[in-house]
DNA sequence: GTTAACAGCTTGTATATACAAGTATAGCCA
DNA sequence: TGGCTATACTTGTATATACAAGCTGTTAAC
């Protein structure tokens, strides 16, 4: 049996998936949801708390507790799979797998991976859903001296990510992201206007071999974002009153 | 007076700042906090716990707390002012002032600010040009209690960006970057189309005194691009087995 | 000597309770 | 009408308590 405070967060979680609390929307009060789900109204703070720190909610005292506006957002400085951070907004995730396959590489990414330009690469290309929306259209290119076996993976049960980050741990990586007008058939995979601003990122990975692999990632402006919180003390800072 | 487990976090953290507490090395134990600190286990846990989410403690069921082992990703993404940017190039940089001047602040501004919604704030707007062309549109609101004098500089000369990093050392920053159309207003400014993808970076900085200022920057997507290179490889943690 | 059980630590989950503090509203009074 | 207070909510902090679950070293049995 599974602990219940992880219980409640589930619960919300599946509401916000499902659309019965919208973003902005109120949750139910500490009380209710102690009330509701028979525990005691410190396990259901554990709940929602949880919830907060994911950024999944928000509370202000003396009023209630909100679903936070949930655009994603990514970092810049983790590497994270879009699986992973859709997961963690308690959102749905699947993919659909558009292309999979080895041929030579196009317009310099032979150069970017550091290979000769006639030597075939993996390459797959992917649309990746966010509760059924689409969010961000994959283009990679992966080096088949260091994973031969991504050719014969299913990625449509684990992304090419996750693969790739279990079968060479990462140790370095570059990206570059600018603001572009998606092709018609980016627009029409992605399933958006044409004139719609979107962010691409052109991502090359490193493992302690050389480069794994380069992708280049589309995603619609409106429906994703990039931030970070950076520090640049030292040691961490306390609180002081 | 500050919550008593606020007390305990800035405790722990000064212990790791003096290096009393090394990275790896044992914490004492919920009960052992408690009773140093005169709380009850669970206000002891809750201050361990905070430590864990933000990633400077680690717990182990029946074992103990240990300090995590060192944070290095000292964040590679600085914030360099564009003009910093341009001139690291080989270009020339100037920019045209807008707007200068002391306004209520609009629309969550102030909540991001962390100040009343009717507090007066210090606004600036201004174009940034490369080489004579036009690559950021800048929006600045200005906590006027740190930097009181922010509203008698000349930015002819000076960028905001340069007399702020200047007058209040930054400590942390946070942005958000999202791929936008630009407004008639912007576009103009920017002497741009009003269909040309711009990227919008959202970004606040602070000292160690709050939140210094908000900035809204806004880059057309052909002439401006956002890089970086990231290293993962950091010091094999000690295993002290 | 090897193994098994146990005791004593740790963190993990959960409850019931109390009061503090922030917010909104209903209703009263001038 | 305008401004006030009382009240009824909300979240925030803190305690004392209980038992579960995981790890480790000691002890006892084989």
């Amino acid at each position: 049996m599974q602990p219940r405070f992880i219980t409640i967060k589930s619960a919300l979680l599946d509401d916000i998936a499902a659309g019965r609390l919208q973003p902005g929307a109120q949750v139910a009060s500490e009380n209710q949801l102690a009330t509701r789900f028979g525990v005691s109204r410190m396990t259901a703070r554990r709940a929602i708390s949880e919830l907060v720190t994911e950024g999944i909610l928000a509370r202000t005292q003396g009023v209630g507790t909100f679903v936070a506006d949930s655009r994603p957002m990514a970092s810049m400085l983790t590497v994270r799979g879009i699986q992973e951070e859709i997961r963690a907004r308690g959102h749905k995730h699947h993919c659909e797998l558009l292309c999979h396959d080895q041929r030579v590489a196009e317009n310099g990414v032979a150069q970017w991976m550091g290979v000769d330009e006639n030597t075939p690469l993996f390459y797959t290309e992917l649309t990746h859903f966010d509760n059924d929306l689409a969010v961000q259209l994959e283009y990679r290119w992966v080096n088949p001296s260091w994973v031969p076996e991504y050719i014969h993976q299913d990625f449509s049960l684990t992304t090419p990510n996750e693969y790739l980050s279990k079968q060479a741990p990462l140790t370095e990586a570059d990206h570059v992201v600018e603001a572009v007008l998606p092709s018609a058939a980016q627009a029409a995979a992605l399933g958006v206007s044409a004139s719609l601003p979107c962010l691409q990122i052109h991502r090359r990975t490193f493992s302690h071999l050389g480069v794994i692999s380069v992708a280049t990632l589309i995603h619609p402006g409106d429906r994703y974002r990039l931030g970070d919180h950076l520090n640049f003390t030292q040691s961490p800072n306390k609180e002081t009153s």
